[in-house]
RNA sequence: GCAUCGAUGGUCUAGUGGCAUGACUUUGGCCUUCCAAGCCAAUAGCCCGGGUUCAAUUCCCGGUCGAUGCACCA
């Protein structure tokens, strides 16, 4: 019926199409657009949430994770107890001779400095003079060495007394609302927030469009679990499901990616926990159900070196793009406690949950109580700090030694008596480990639209559609009256005015020949199309026409809301009509 | 950020130191009983800034954006 012709260049295509149709734009056009900034148009925005929403389906409303909302500006503490501060800003330099840029550190490093990265601008440049490029060999003549950090720097009120930064990740936000969290879900572990929104990095070249912007949309789920518990309460949901895994094994060999179910993943050991293998799965699930071409996705492990070191396991679903080859799209990660130990030392806070015990336990303590009557007279300001240093000292026969401000005084045992009591312990704080499944919802949208987007000959003329999932696509259904007179127009206008009343976003067109209006549709994935005509008049029955297959059927109105409704839902399949 | 190449209506494109092509799209009208039909009309453009010149969309310089290579990508 038809013939799927080989497209050129489908980033082009893409792009062209989604600039035209309103999905994507270059970001403030008319003052000349800014590299990693894009805009997106009403059908992208539409699109856009409905990939958001297909999120919140499956981490919000089955996970039970809520979501939460956190500014984007944040002061300067966050990052540096995340580590952003410091781990993202290098100081760098270039060489004047190739033009190459250098790790300032990195170069001082090799010739012989130790902990370079600690050293001021000024202190690298003079270090600098004078070594030898690494890249051509030319000596460095007075580098200008300057940091480089990703992230946008701001400051908070006027006089720039208090710096900020623009968030590289929405994740910051769930650790610094932890403590608040934990009392929201009632002192239990495991328990999960959600964040969908912006982020921003200051790439050194943004390129390739959608997929590398210096501002994006996250979506991230944190999901906080007993370190000993990594098993998923759910995990049967996904233990039979099935999906290529390349894990480091598989790369160390270059062999292909093989296909296990989550539990026998878990029981070799190729993922580390339930945890992990679920999210796996549910990721894998939720791209194809978001029009993710299931040939082009694949889950890889990162390899030890590319890991973080506090992460204990850490996989990307990459899809695979004709323009830009596999693009790394949602992370998942056992980050263990080191998000919340970060931000318990910066902070001082304890980012712990009390987990109570079947029974209470007792515990038989030895303590040294100090005899205050004596110690408080004798060293009067010291004499609270001799007490406490006391009560965790191992004491000799004769007494105790403690150390108070580098002095050590000896406290004969006449000052103090040990003491043996039962502690009641009722149960432990315990630091939960994070499960992170991060999701770039830019780079998933690209993904779709690419994988959606087809060109096919049709009675001589190129026919572009968008073979988006019907829930996904901008528009669901387009109305059309077959003439634009004799009633047709009041009829299609009411149906689309029904439809709209059913939470159905239906497009009225009555502009152009009908071949036409199908092929607007088409071009931007509009999944149905409701045609009023003659037969309309006379039997109050409409045609239904499927973007995929161009089939019609038709249908009474009345029946509309129910079918498009289940349609749309994917409880109906338009072959069963 | 460096190097190379590019930028003409919404889209694709012709072309030029002197009134800027054509097609498609869009809008209006006529026509039209289901897949970009036809006819008439309309709307709409030389990326931005500076220089050279009587005159610059065209030549020169700088910038922006895009493509490619290098570098960068916790």
């Amino acid at each position: 019926m038809s013939i799927v012709i080989r497209m050129g260049d489908i980033y082009e295509s893409v792009m062209e199409l989604a600039k035209r149709r309103g999905f994507v734009w270059p970001t403030s056009e008319c003052y000349g657009a800014v590299a990693g900034f894009v805009d997106y148009g009403p059908l992208g925005a539409m699109m856009k949430r409905n990939v958001e929403n297909l999120w919140r389906r499956f981490y919000v409303i089955r996970e039970g994770y809520y979501e939460i909302e956190c500014p984007t500006v944040g002061s300067e503490s966050i990052y540096i107890a995340s580590g952003h501060v410091k781990g993202f800003a290098d100081k760098m330099c270039q060489c004047p001779q190739c033009r190459e840029y250098l790790r300032a550190d990195h170069v001082a490093e090799a010739h012989g400095t130790n902990g370079a990265a600690c050293l001021s601008a000024e202190d690298l440049a003079a270090l600098l003079h004078g070594l030898p490029c690494p890249a051509c060999g030319e000596l460095l003549e007075n580098p200008a060495v300057f940091d480089f950090n990703l992230m946008f720097e701001t400051s908070i009120g006027p006089g720039s007394q208090r710096k900020g930064y623009l968030r590289p990740e929405t994740a910051q936000g769930i650790f610094t609302d932890f403590n608040r969290l934990v009392r929201f879900y009632r002192n239990r572990l495991p328990f999960g927030a959600v964040q969908i929104g912006k982020s921003y990095r200051n790439e050194i070249s943004p390129r390739q469009g959608m997929i590398r912007l210096r501002e994006f949309t996250q979506a991230e789920a944190e999901i906080f679990v007993h370190p000993d518990q990594k098993e998923h309460p759910n995990f049967s949901a996904y233990a039979d499901y099935a999906m290529p895994l390349l894990g480091i094994e598989q790369q160390q060999k270059s062999t292909p990616s093989i296909l296990v179910t989550m539990k026998d993943a878990v029981a070799q050991g190729l993922v580390a926990n339930e945890y992990v293998a679920y999210y796996l799965a549910l990721t894998h699930d939720l791209l194809l159900r978001a029009g993710v071409d299931a040939e082009k996705l694949r889950f890889r492990q990162h390899l030890p070196d590319e890991r973080a070191h506090y992460a204990e396991d850490c996989w990307d679903a990459e899809i695979f793009s004709e323009r830009f080859g596999w693009v790394e799209t949602v992370g998942i990660a056992d980050r263990t406690d080191y998000d919340l130990r970060a931000h318990a030392k910066e902070s001082g806070e304890s980012f712990t949950v009390f987990i109570p015990f079947d029974e209470v336990r007792y515990e038989t303590r030895r303590r040294i109580v100090a005899d205050m009557g004596v110690l408080g007279p004798q060293y009067r300001g010291r004499a609270k700090r001799i007490a406490d240093a006391l009560a965790v000292a191992t004491p000799g026969n004769e007494g105790a030694e403690v150390t108070i401000d580098g002095e050590t005084i000896f406290i004969p045992k006449s000052l103090y008596r040990e003491v043996e009591e039962q502690v009641e312990i009722r149960g432990i704080e315990v630091r939960p480990h994070v499960i992170e499944p991060s999701y770039g919802i830019d780079r998933m949208l690209y993904a779709v639209l690419e994988h959606s987007y087809a060109e096919e000959m049709v009675e001589g003329e190129v026919r572009k559609v968008l073979r988006l999932p019907p829930d996904i696509a901008p528009v669901q259904v387009a109305v059309f009256p077959l003439m634009n007179r004799d009633g047709l127009d009041e009829i299609a206008l009411s149906i689309t005015g029904i439809l709209a009343e059913r939470a159905i976003l239906a497009q009225y067109d009555d502009s152009g020949a009908i071949g036409r209006r199908y092929r607007r549709q088409d071009e931007i994935g509009t999944p149905f199309a409701v045609t009023v005509d003659y037969d309309t008049r006379e039997d109050g029955t409409v045609t239904v026409r499927d973007r995929d297959t161009m089939r019609q059927v038709r249908l009474p109105i009345g029946d509309l809301p129910e079918t498009l409704a289940s349609l749309i839902a994917g409880t109906l399949r338009f072959d069963q009509l």
